[in-house]
DNA sequence: TCTTGACTTAGAGTTAGCTTTAACTGTTAG
DNA sequence: CTAACAGTTAAAGCTAACTCTAAGTCAAGA
């Protein structure tokens, strides 16, 4: 059971303390705990949370579609349904997204080739 | 060599009037013509243009970027190696970006079949 | 004890990329 | 002739996602 400063957090996930506290503001991160000061301490669920609000963040899920996600899941079991429901459209979304990127991909091999 | 109104170049490319304006002002289309009323009259050329700024754009480049790269294009011959250079680069992003959307997609998976 | 430095907050500022508004002009159908 | 319509401009407004500032707190080392 490790804990981590907001500096050791955000070295760890890659992002900066102001995005980890905006984060938190938006309510993406509800577990965050504080400390005897008010200072935050991540655990290592916080940082797997973060871990996947990264991947859904970077497959083209908004902040607001990705707090909706998070507060399905912290209502557990009663809410499973919907939130795998919503991460299997998404998980259309970035097959979809995966082509086009491969298209465009051909059509700059193709102007790299055309040498005009 | 047929002309398009905005309307009818905007419904072929599917983006607004605003948008076409919009890269127009930014520099990113600089041969549009006007006709007599001074109204826009998009070229073929045009239509393509704006198509592979779609791509660039939809392969994360930026529109500042992609006004360097159409800056260089403009300069023709002189600075193809330059341009090429660009799209090479762009290329190598492409194929990074569709490694991570593969990463992401089994994470998302992943979770799916976690059933929790 | 003093100071340094990492944290806290609320709220303001920034950037990219549109999107809209306001006021106006020129074309076309009745 | 006139009303409606599609276009024009400059400039303001908007949204998402940060990013920073100001003012303050707290703990640890010289």
């Amino acid at each position: 059971m490790s804990l981590y400063t907001i500096a050791q957090a955000s070295e760890e996930v890659d992002l900066t303390p102001y995005t980890l506290r905006y984060y938190e503001k938006e309510g993406l991160l509800p577990n965050v705990t504080k400390d005897s000061a008010g200072r935050r301490k991540y655990h290592d669920d916080d940082l797997q949370r973060i871990g996947f609000i990264k991947c859904l963040k970077g497959t083209g899920m908004s902040l607001k579609q990705i707090k909706e996600y998070g507060d399905l899941y912290e209502q557990g079991k009663a809410k499973f349904k919907e939130r795998n429901a919503m991460l299997e459209e998404h998980r259309e979304k970035i097959l979809q997204e995966i082509k086009i990127q491969k298209k465009y991909l051909k059509m700059v091999e193709a102007k790299i080739e055309m040498k005009i």
